[in-house]
DNA sequence: ATCCAGGAGTCCG
DNA sequence: CGGACTCATGGA
């Protein structure tokens, strides 16, 4: 294949724009699995606009991943029924570089999971029945970085999404490393390295308060440390181990645990009975003038056992 | 204006 | 262990 060098350069405050390309890049094609729509899954992707890590156009998706080797820009699209196609847009790119994309691309939009069962148990099930009718297809989106995932639970406890992502966007526009490629900024998730090092007036002048300050700063330091690490939660392979585990990081309760568990660890049994969201999804599809109490969600999730985290998903989407 | 938001830590009995 | 209190600011 043909190929030819195509640097990522590192943003400066004055834009600088580069050539658009007419080349050909390096690309490899994934298999999807059954039940999979990546229109619903760019849908769930596109649900802000003060998103910074990824940037949607037209039925695609850009993301900058950063490896050993260094910083890999691909963009996403689905040219056939039973295919994801991978373009990697900083050239020359290394094999490992390839498998590591390949991997990642697999962990964020969760093709491993075989969705079959998942649909059968939906059978008997109104509730779930009518949002896996709606939104068929839609895989569980990760956020396979364990510091990313952590911190964005933190930011939307007890606060609005919407001010989350503003809060989320001034975090990464002003500690995360950026690069620019053909005109468009793209970013890295600040890095508990950074991150460690802030002082509390630096998240405080972005309207974190105290406590969302205290948490994230502590955070990062128990990560840089080498205390938490995604691969060390996988390791003990038990979803009430690596919720005991997170829930000994100072700022991490249950809610939040559970939210990890489900959006970055890939428990499918993991399920924040805790959550607002949850909740008026809930109220939404059940039609109710109130929301329901913890004891008749669990009523109502009785069934949903080994699926409570694509249960909680669906119903985030039903609230898009 | 008023209430609420994809909670967690602390204190108190 | 369970309940009340505090944090704090934007969105609707």
């Amino acid at each position: 294949m043909f190929r030819q060098a195509e640097a990522l350069t590192k943003a400066k405050p004055t834009n600088s724009v580069s050539p658009v390309p007419t080349r050909t890049y390096h690309q490899k094609t994934l298999s999807v699995p059954n039940e999979f729509s990546f229109h619903e899954c760019l849908k769930f992707l596109a649900r802000s606009e003060k998103e910074k890590m990824h940037v949607i156009k037209a039925e695609r998706v850009r993301k900058l991943v950063k490896f050993d080797d260094g910083p890999v820009l691909f963009e996403l699209s689905h040219p056939t029924k039973t295919a994801i196609q991978i373009c990697f847009l900083n050239q020359p790119v290394s094999r490992a570089a390839i498998a590591a994309v390949s991997e990642y691309v697999n962990d964020w939009f969760d093709l491993e999971t075989d969705l079959a069962p998942f649909y059968q148990l939906t059978e008997t099930d109104q509730l779930l029945k009518n949002l896996t009718t709606r939104y068929y297809g839609l895989r569980l989106i990760k956020i396979p970085d364990l510091f990313e995932a952590l911190c964005w639970a933190i930011l939307g406890q007890q606060i609005n999404v919407a001010f989350a992502y503003t809060l989320k966007q001034r975090f990464v526009e002003n500690f995360g490393e950026s690069f620019t490629f053909d005109g468009e900024i793209y970013w890295l998730f600040p890095t508990p390295e950074v991150v460690a090092e802030l002082q509390l007036a630096d998240l405080l002048r972005l309207q974190f308060n105290r406590q969302k300050a205290e948490y994230i700063i502590g955070l990062a330091r128990v990560m840089r440390n080498g205390e938490v690490s995604k691969q060390d939660l996988l390791e003990l392979n038990s979803i009430v181990a690596a919720r005991e585990a997170l829930m000994k990081i100072r700022g991490v309760g249950p809610w939040t645990a559970s939210y990890v568990l489900m959006r970055c660890l890939g428990f499918r049994s993991a399920f924040p009975i805790e959550d607002i969201g949850l909740h008026n999804a809930l109220q939404r599809q059940l039609n109710w003038t109130r929301k329901p109490t913890i004891a008749e969600i669990k009523s109502l999730s009785a069934g949903w056992n080994g699926w409570q985290a694509y249960a909680t998903f669906y119903l985030y989407r039903s609230l898009l």
